[in-house]
DNA sequence: AGGCGCATGAGAAGTATTTGCAAATACGGA
DNA sequence: TCCGTATTTGCAAATACTTCTCATGCGCCT
């Protein structure tokens, strides 16, 4: 999992800073974290990084196709590890949960589109904001 | 079109920047602006107005309906005239051009997708980003 | 173990956007 | 048409997020 090796492969020394940003994406339950969460999550690991560094960190990873960069609706980018499979996102507007979501027809006609327009498509970024149904969802949490 | 009317029905003043700036989306052909563009344009028309006052006036038109607020893939907003139909947009990496589309069969399929898993949809963002193929796009032309 | 060179942390610098405030303005009433 | 007042404006300073600068530190090859 998160091996030196991993890093070197791509041709990134195996420093710490880039080994406990990578545990952080593998092994954390929250899939979409943004620069400053990483930061604080570290920090309060006891690791002595730099918000600077963790840019830099997300960033190189992100070229090297690790991780994915996303904007969703806010200000701030959120990044995720990149799992292989594409998928498209559903947001809760109130909570902020993230569910993901792949849809054969949409990826199908999305192209369709492109093509018939003579565009060659990179990337597409697909958001449905709604809603969530979850407990902790502060739209369900019963006033008070 | 742009008669203070319009502005005074939706409870705000017609003012001269508010006026100015909803003229521009009117009438010019370029559809997304962002703040800056906006405060340029201005600007070279001699109208005395502030930046502070464009991102105000833009935000108040957004929650007015007036207009729509987009990401697209950088980190400034852009905004465009709220014509009443939904779109989506295919963005050219290169150049920035924008073209819109609607596919019907998309939307239904995201409904279906929201609704499957219990969640209300509000709204949606699809981007495609792609290579366009106008002349004047980076891409084609000729080097140099 | 030793040294070269990339990587890091801290803070300054940059963008994009928002806010505080005094001066300017819109607009209904006299 | 002129006024009063509540809004709105322009400016500058403040924020929020991200990137850059640079002196120091650490990974990695030998």
């Amino acid at each position: 999992m998160t091996s030196p090796a991993n890093l070197k492969n791509m041709g990134l020394k195996a420093t710490l800073p880039r080994l406990k940003v990578l545990e952080l994406f593998e092994h954390h339950e929250k899939q979409h974290l943004t620069a400053d969460d990483v930061y604080r999550m570290l920090i309060n690991e006891q690791i002595d990084i730099g918000l600077a560094t963790v840019y830099r960190v997300l960033t190189q990873f992100e070229q090297a196709g690790l991780l994915i960069r996303h904007h969703f609706d806010s200000e701030k980018a959120v990044y995720e590890l990149n799992a292989g499979q594409h998928h498209d996102h559903l947001v809760c507007l109130q909570c902020g949960h993230v569910e993901e979501f792949y849809d054969e027809e949409i990826e199908r006609r999305q192209n369709m589109i492109a093509e018939q327009r003579g565009f060659a498509i990179h990337d597409h970024s697909l958001h449905l904001y709604a809603d969530c149904k979850r407990d902790a969802c502060p739209r369900r949490s019963p006033h008070k």
